[in-house]
DNA sequence: CATGAATGAGTTTTCATTCAT
DNA sequence: GATGAATGAAAACTCATTCAT
């Protein structure tokens, strides 16, 4: 009764060469044909796969949005089950994030691509809100203690990841050295900690 | 001085149409004709006056770094010249940025399609390299004392100009409040003054 | 009597299917997917059951055609049956494709679609020229007298049968009442009667 | 000052080349190359001179429309200036109709074709609606005498042109001469001036 | 029989760039 | 200088048909 469904092994092959293809060239420069060579994959069948060239990036981003909130969530677990204080699992938070996120060059360079592409296009603008929404709401939850100020606490959490976005677009940019960017983000994020 | 500004006059048309096409679209969704007409300038003119569409982007870019440029040159002599001390033209300096720069939303809308643009295009990198450089030596600049450590200022300063740009690009995305974009710049300045 | 009849059922639910999709988009628009999806088949399967997609509107046509001609056979057989006068047949028979065929919209719409097809594909133009010349041949069968002149009938039934298209053709464009159009297609054949 | 605007030509040019075409070929099957090659016009200029390809055949079906109205109209003056009867008037329109349009064995396969597609298409659909509209409304101002019925009149107006459609559409599907066809229309005309 | 996968040819459309006047 | 015309390459997308399981 056909064929063994390889839709999802095929679908994820495909979101791989589009992040592939992405280390190249800016995904408007990127075309299908582009991606289906990529991905090793008759061009025609993307549009088999997905609705349309935009469908393949907005599965894209929600796909490694899903990958590092997993990982994150299993860290952060982690940390809560070995009774840590407030502000070890705060620390480890950033170190997740420093060394699996904003110190990956690679995916410090799509992101960029995909912040531009969120400026205008209102689907990818849509999914990337509530990513960071959700991002900086879970710094909040962490950085919150009882007495807290609510309002500065969202302020500084929002700051704390745009300083990130900074840093990442920085890595790239200047083709820093882990060590150095690792350095300039705990620096900040030392500041940060005593000013909770 | 005969035709010749009329040229510079056009140039710059062009350049203020691109700027205003930017806002509205990506840069790669630009057409030329598009820039042309809202410069009101025949789309076939746009290469007499440049040699090709990138050109027209650097040309950008540049006029966009030599206002800036010369507003805060301007703004530095000025504090210099009522003598105030190191910090309070740090302080100074920082509330130009903050004000003309980081929290005006269209600006950062148009920075952040350049970044994007400069992390896959050469010419567009070259020079986007060249005017970080610059802007972080000048961050330096202003900053270094005589006892402090060079390096330190340095990872100091480029931590600075990053945090500016995920602000920027922040205010733009979440289409925050000026005062409230100010707000965070200025807390965490006052802990980078502490630090020095 | 085996599984026969259900390749026989199955092509009766693809005509059909084909049938509903021809409400909504001309021939050269639908897919076979859309044949396929509508009859609640794998789209594959078409190819199964029929040869190719012409083939499906080739088969289309034929089953309306008999479905038609059975019908219009036993009513005239009812008719003769019934001793009634040629006048009289001829009135009924008008009545019937009056009422079953020139006033349903939805066959003419798909008529419409059928003949535009035929204009330009040999097969369905084949198709048509029968069943067409069939359809004349017995308006002529029952219109002639004794003393009739053959080759005036002939004009005359093809009138009528032209007329019959055209009027169906503005009962579909400008969404008539149904009383309407049988008002101007009466009209039109009293005055047809009066000249035989 | 640039080169001379032969744009209107060019566009006559598309529009002669997209008659031709579909002479041969139904308009879903003509594609803008086939048109383009027609007219021996680079392909992408016909999207420089039309919107899109719909825009083409709209444009097409305005000119033709325009073309016979203004034949037509020219027509009506000089029978009006002869001082005709209204039976008069009425019989030399119906010749010029009969002899200029519908005997226009090319001239109804095209038509037919339009029609196919004013039936799904909404934009081909209210142009048709319009031309079709005033078509009827010209023969009832020939017909309408003093006394007349408004409402009979209108309904003897549809169906004769009603009529005048199912005959175009046979003289090309059985490929009629154009005497025969002649003597289709006039006898039936004949009737309908009687009845008025 | 049934189904999802695959293919290749074709479609409309867009555009930077060049050219002739 | 200015303008409309022209070109060629490339883009996204569709689809009838075939194939493997």
């Amino acid at each position: 009764m056909g064929r063994k469904p390889i839709r999802e092994q095929r679908r994820r092959e495909i979101l791989d060469a589009l992040y592939r293809c992405l280390l190249r060239k800016p995904y408007c420069e990127t075309s299908i044909k582009d991606i289906g060579s990529e991905a090793g994959i008759n061009y025609a069948m993307l549009h088999y796969y997905f609705k349309n060239k935009e469908d393949i990036l907005v599965c894209f981003i929600d796909r490694v949005y899903e990958h590092y909130q997993a990982l994150f969530d299993r860290e952060v677990l982690k940390f809560r089950e070995k009774g840590l204080t407030r502000q070890q699992i705060l620390r480890q938070a950033f170190h997740f994030v420093n060394t699996q996120i904003t110190t990956d060059k690679k995916l410090q360079t799509v992101f960029v691509e995909i912040w531009e592409i969120a400026m205008y296009n209102p689907a990818v603008n849509a999914r990337m809100k509530k990513i960071y929404t959700e991002w900086i709401r879970g710094v909040v939850n962490i950085m919150q203690g009882e007495s807290s100020d609510q309002k500065k606490t969202n302020w500084l959490a929002m700051s704390l990841v745009g300083f990130h976005e900074g840093i990442g677009l920085f890595s790239v940019f200047f083709d820093l050295r882990k060590k150095d960017t690792l350095a300039m983000l705990e620096t900040f994020q030392e500041k940060l900690l005593e000013m909770l």
